[in-house]
DNA sequence: ACGATGATGAAC
DNA sequence: TTCATCATCGTA
């Protein structure tokens, strides 16, 4: 039975909840908007395949590495708190913030999937269709987050929020874990760009 | 392979 | 004021 991750999910290093998000399940639910459906909502579900860990103030690849800023303010909240930032001008980027308040620490989410042996959305019409959200960007696009979500916290009251998984429980230190350099931060030195901090749910 | 996109923050 | 960025899409 999938459960709501709570606080106490989150309140570890970005690193471990990174990894341990792979295979829970990411839930967004929507207001329709058509003629027909308006005033109901609609629920979406999605597994979690790739993360990457953004950890503490020494993180030269975190945008927290130089100190506190408007921006990335929320990555000093409480954990469960979302982070949503604007970048390259078109794209909306999500990520969980982790730890105690006041230590800036974040997971971003990259890849999301419906594929078996999770029927996620069984109940939907369509839901044969495997629908694979492979990049930040896109999954942000396709979910319909941006900044309104920026600071608020996870839950079902906000509209997003993530559960638990019997698959995801199963992961835990299996072989189906890849961990490689995350991805894009090159120019943030070879200490920080190398660290396996990126996380990959293999599916097959 | 490259240019457009155009918020945000750092470097100059 | 100029430049790079936790990326993606259209065009070549």
């Amino acid at each position: 039975m999938n459960y709501e991750l709570r606080k106490n999910f989150f309140d570890r290093s970005s690193i471990v909840v990174a990894r341990e998000l792979l295979g829970c399940v990411l839930c967004r639910k929507l207001n329709l908007t058509s003629s027909r459906l308006r005033g109901t909502s609609k629920i979406q579900k999605f597994k979690i395949i790739e993360t990457e860990g953004y950890e503490g103030f020494k993180d030269k690849a975190s945008h927290a590495s130089r100190g506190k800023t408007v921006r990335n303010s929320p990555m000093f909240e409480k954990s469960g708190t979302i982070y949503v930032y604007f970048t390259y001008g078109m794209h909306y980027m999500l990520n969980i913030v982790c730890g105690a308040k006041g230590h800036p620490s974040a997971v971003l989410i990259r890849g999301l999937s419906t594929s078996p042996p999770t029927p996620l959305l069984a109940k939907e019409r369509g839901a044969e269709q495997k629908i694979n959200l492979s990049g930040p960007a896109r999954l942000t696009k396709y979910l319909k987050i941006d900044k309104k979500l920026n600071n608020k916290k996870l839950g079902r009251k906000t509209g997003l929020w993530i559960e638990d998984n019997p698959t995801s429980l199963k992961l835990r230190g299996s072989k189906q874990i890849l961990k490689t350099p995350r991805i894009g931060v090159d120019s943030a030195g070879p200490i920080w760009s190398k660290k396996l901090w990126r996380f990959v749910l293999k599916e097959n």
